[in-house]
RNA sequence: GGGCACGUAGCUCAGCGGGAGAGCACUACCUUGACAUGGUAGGGGUCACAGGUUCGAUCCCUGUCGUGCCCA
């Protein structure tokens, strides 16, 4: 027996075991099905299990479990990547806690403690993933620094390199000044914050007491000023074109220069030029010929290149320095407080990353990316939901050559060596490099590459590339990439590009873009606002089942969903209402019978059912073709509670209760089949309560054929939507619904048994009367149920079809509630009629609407004129 | 500044050319042998605003206002 309530913690773990062990989450155990695959977005392995991972991979997984079910060969391949920068900080803060620090242990000893760190501590979101009931195949868990996806980034640095789309160049880079790295410009977080315009007087050369103001947020990086710009238009400074201005403090001698880069609306209209410390003055520099003045050290201090005054200092404590020497001078002529965005990094928000010249290698990804746009075009890869494949365009149509390496040690190293000339090998491993060089002693390139170009090769590398391995062969080009909108430069842009280039495929048929989750009042989730919800809590409280059904529940195609502990609470009781639904099966001895066809039933109440029960699993199905994962959430719930629990587990009690052993067997039967129907439909979402049920509820001494993870999706197409059948149990709901309403209107206390009229009845509603007596009178509480041709009086009255349905009150009755209750329903009736007619006496509107809107207007006009005209009458019986 | 979304019940969202929907919340009643994590019944919306297209607009078009996000 059942208990009242299904209990997660007790189970989840227990029920994991067992699909692990049963070896059902291993891809290539249908070597006949087709396959289906999906790659995991590879989370950080620093990472722990967000909110955003929970839907992510909630939804992966109600795909993987759905396939299965249809009969595919699935594979969802998961594994982490590496995340050089967040590692490497990781562990550094671990050293610096035991007084070692990084440069002081070496680059060997420092990677050794790497992955010491990796083994011991890393990947707990893998284990996480466990607890919201992933099915993957760890089996082939992979990570980007294993030997294998280390060869494929080696063998794809080599071939770029070769043909000559990897270089390497001096430009400026975004530079973290702390961890003294090049980071990408994705990895740049823009804030907006208080900050100063100051407007610099620039002294012109050999006009004493002349000046040209500029304007600059960042004052110290004059002393890398190249020139001054105005606009080639701008009468105000057409003259000084051509002539120098003597920059202060370094009393350099800098040219006043023409160029649309300067913005005569904006400022003074002057603008002075830094072409080594900001990105459009670079250009402008290029355009001009200008020198590049480096000022800063690789920690953000100042070099030599600026005067004695100002070397080493950081240049915060020289911005101050700075506009003090030049008020002293008085050549600042006014400070404006400003609001702007200033670069900070992205992971800890709290460094201000500066443009900086450094020498980088950088991969050409234009011809790259026009594969990838075009393979998007012509729909080889499809977006769902369609319109993120304008981002994807946009960032691709934009692209710029993507800074592949980092100052770091944690990575894939550079495949490149340098001989005693610093003449460059590039080759995949070093004794290749050795003998490009003729045996000339070698030292490797420090740098490693940015950890989204091993993510890049992710839906390839995993499956074993450069092999020509039976699963690449096999899987590729994966099914569908689920993932968040945010992720379509990082990941999926990248993806399509190396995809194309070395698999000469798309790496995904669709990239499902799923919501943002944000807290239950609509917030970004965030540290700082203390307001992240933590999903293994919610699965603590409230089962793994009820988070993930909540979630694909809220995953529709909008932008946002809102998740919170109501929401989880509210699809807990779900689960609940599941639990006792199949309780009060098995407490009715409905067993599943292995020869029971679902065609072959006779009792009307079993044929709705079952009609009911395929429309549902269609319903389902369909919308999670579709990546609709709420609509099928929304389908299976509204099956399996206001039609399965409400109705018809109601309509089965009477039949239980009653003496007809032959319609008790057959809804016995029909109840369990419903039953196992409702079980599978829902295991995509909820797999660990489903697989409990599916254990809990087998035949007696018989067990199920499988676990219901490895359970085809139930297939009823034999079964007829059967029309009649559902009209009679529609009406009989519709009979029982008027009534209790009229119980409650009329103040009938709940527990009085009234009898029912039924005047007017056509053969067929006397029939289905007589049909579902029972039922009726249970349902509705009565004490007597039967057809006559007078309505009593003192009876309340209410229309169903063409009948009458009266309930004789007797004295009880309230005349004037009564005649109210009547002429307010008689009024609507009415209203519609009147909206009706206003349509179909329009000339305009008979001439030019289509004919079945015509036909469908006069039929609802009967339909609304007979219920009136039933209500009119009622209402003069209480005369 | 450029681009993309979105304004529908108190809240969160579906719907999308011909009768305004769901969940939660709310109100009243109900401990009836599956479930009070429940049942029954109910109240609640000029579908942001203004124009236009159409026989007909919550839905299509334009504009306004408001909100959010991305990029600069």
């Amino acid at each position: 027996m059942l208990d009242s309530r299904f209990n997660p913690n007790e189970t989840e773990g227990r029920i994991y075991a067992q699909w692990e062990a049963s070896g059902a989450f291993r891809a290539g155990r249908r070597p006949e099905a087709e396959p289906f695959c999906i790659v995991i977005p590879p989370p950080n392995v620093t990472g722990r299990l967000h909110i955003g991972h929970a839907l992510n991979n909630t939804l992966q997984d109600v795909l993987a479990r759905f396939w299965r079910m249809r009969g595919k060969d699935v594979l969802w391949q998961p594994g982490m990547d590496h995340a050089g920068i967040a590692t490497q900080l990781v562990v550094e803060r671990q050293l610096a806690e035991r007084q070692q620090s990084r440069v002081a242990m070496g680059r060997e000893k420092f990677l050794e403690e790497v992955w010491r760190w990796k083994e011991e501590s890393g990947g707990a979101i893998s284990r996480q993933l466990r607890r919201l009931g992933a099915s993957a195949d760890w089996s082939r868990e992979r990570f980007t620094m294993d030997a294998g996806l280390s060869r494929a980034v080696a063998k794809v640095f080599v071939e770029l390199y070769r043909q000559g789309l990897i270089y390497k160049d001096k430009r400026l880079v975004n530079w973290d000044p702390r961890l003294q790295t090049a980071v990408s410009d994705l990895e740049v977080e823009n804030i907006e914050m208080k900050g100063h315009l100051w407007y610099i007087r620039y002294p012109i050369e050999g006009e004493a007491g002349r000046f040209v103001t500029v304007a600059t947020t960042r004052p110290e990086t004059m002393l890398g000023d190249a020139a001054v710009a105005v606009h080639p238009e701008d009468s105000r400074y057409k003259e000084l074109i051509g002539k120098h201005v003597i920059l202060p403090l370094a009393n350099r001698r800098i040219p006043v220069i023409a160029d649309e880069h300067s913005d005569p609306e904006k400022g003074t209209g002057a603008v002075k030029i830094t072409p080594a410390h900001d990105f459009n003055d670079f250009e402008v520099g290029k355009r001009h010929g200008l020198p590049l003045i480096n000022i800063l050290n690789r920690d953000g201090s100042l070099n030599d290149s600026v005067p004695e005054a100002y070397r080493g200092l950081d240049r915060f404590a020289a911005r101050k320095k700075i506009v003090a020497d030049l008020e002293g001078l008085e050549l600042i002529e006014k400070i404006e407080p400003i609001v702007h965005a200033v670069p900070h990094d992205e992971k800890t928000k709290t460094v201000v990353l500066e443009p900086y010249l450094t020498e980088q290698w950088y991969l050409n990804v234009q011809p790259l990316a026009e594969k990838a746009i075009a393979a998007v075009e012509a729909g080889r890869t499809k977006f769902v939901p369609e319109n993120w494949a304008n981002v994807y365009f946009r960032w691709l149509r934009d692209i710029r050559p993507w800074c592949i390496s980092r100052q770091l040690w944690w990575g894939h190293q550079i495949p490149v060596w340098y001989d005693g000339e610093g003449k460059a090998y590039c080759a995949e491993t070093e004794e290749e490099a050795r003998s490009q060089a003729g045996g000339k002693p070698l030292t490797r390139d420090t740098d490693v590459l940015d950890t989204w170009f091993s993510s890049a090769l992710w839906p390839f590398s995993t499956l074993g590339w450069p092999d020509q391995t039976p699963e690449l062969k096999r899987y590729y080009p994966t099914s569908v990439l689920v993932t968040g909108f945010d992720i379509i430069f990082f990941w999926v842009a990248r993806m399509m590009m190396m995809g194309l280039h070395f698999m000469k495929d798309v790496p995904f048929r669709t990239v499902f873009i799923h919501t943002r989750v944000l807290d239950e009042a609509g917030q970004k989730m965030s540290k700082t606002r203390g307001n992240v919800v933590d999903p293994l809590t919610l699965i603590d409280e409230f089962g793994a089942d009820a988070l993930r059904f909540t979630l694909a529940l809220a995953a529709g195609h909008g932008r946002d969903m809102r998740i919170g502990p109501t929401r989880v609470e509210a699809n807990r009781n779900f689960t609940t209402k599941l639990w006792n639904a199949a309780r009060f099966c098995e407490m009715n001895d409905c067993i599943a019978q292995p020869d029971f066809d679902p065609a072959g039933v006779s009792l009307t109440l079993s044929k709705w059912i079952v009609a009911e029960a395929k429309l549902a699993l269609e319903d389902v199905k369909t919308y999670l073709e579709d990546f609709r994962f709420n609509d099928a959430a929304g389908a299976a719930y509204r099956f399996v509670w206001d039609v399965f629990c409400d109705w018809y587990l109601e309509f089965a009690k009477p039949v239980f209760n009653g003496t007809d052993e032959k319609a008790k067997a057959e809804t016995r039967a029909t109840a369990a089949f419903v039953r196992d129907s409702i079980v599978a439909m829902l295991h995509p979402f909820m797999p660990f309560i489903t697989e409990e049920l599916w254990a809990r509820t087998a035949a007696q001494g018989r067990p199920r054929a499988s676990l219901l993870i490895e359970a085809p999706w139930p297939s009823l197409s034999g079964v007829a939507a059967d029309k009649a059948a559902r009209d009679e149990m529609q009406w009989v709901i519709a009979l029982i619904s008027g009534i209790r309403s009229v119980r409650v209107e009329m103040n009938v206390p709940a527990s009085a048994r009234i009898a029912l009229v039924l005047k007017d009845a056509d053969p067929e509603g006397a029939a289905r009367l007589q049909r579902h007596r029972d039922v009726i009178m249970t349902l509705a509480r009565l004490a007597s149920a039967h057809t006559a041709n007078a309505i009593p009086k003192g009876s309340a009255q209410f229309v169903i079809g063409g009948a009458v349905a009266a309930l004789p009150l007797g004295d009880v009755i309230d005349f004037a509630k009564e005649r109210a209750r009547l002429e307010k329903e008689l009024k609507k009736a009415q209203d519609e009629i009147a909206r009706f007619d206003a349509k179909l006496s329009n000339a305009q509107f008979v001439a030019r609407a289509p004919e079945e809107v015509l036909t469908e207007q006069r039929e609802k006009r009967a339909e609304a004129a007979a219920l009136a005209a039933r209500l009119a009458e009622a209402v003069a019986r209480l005369a």
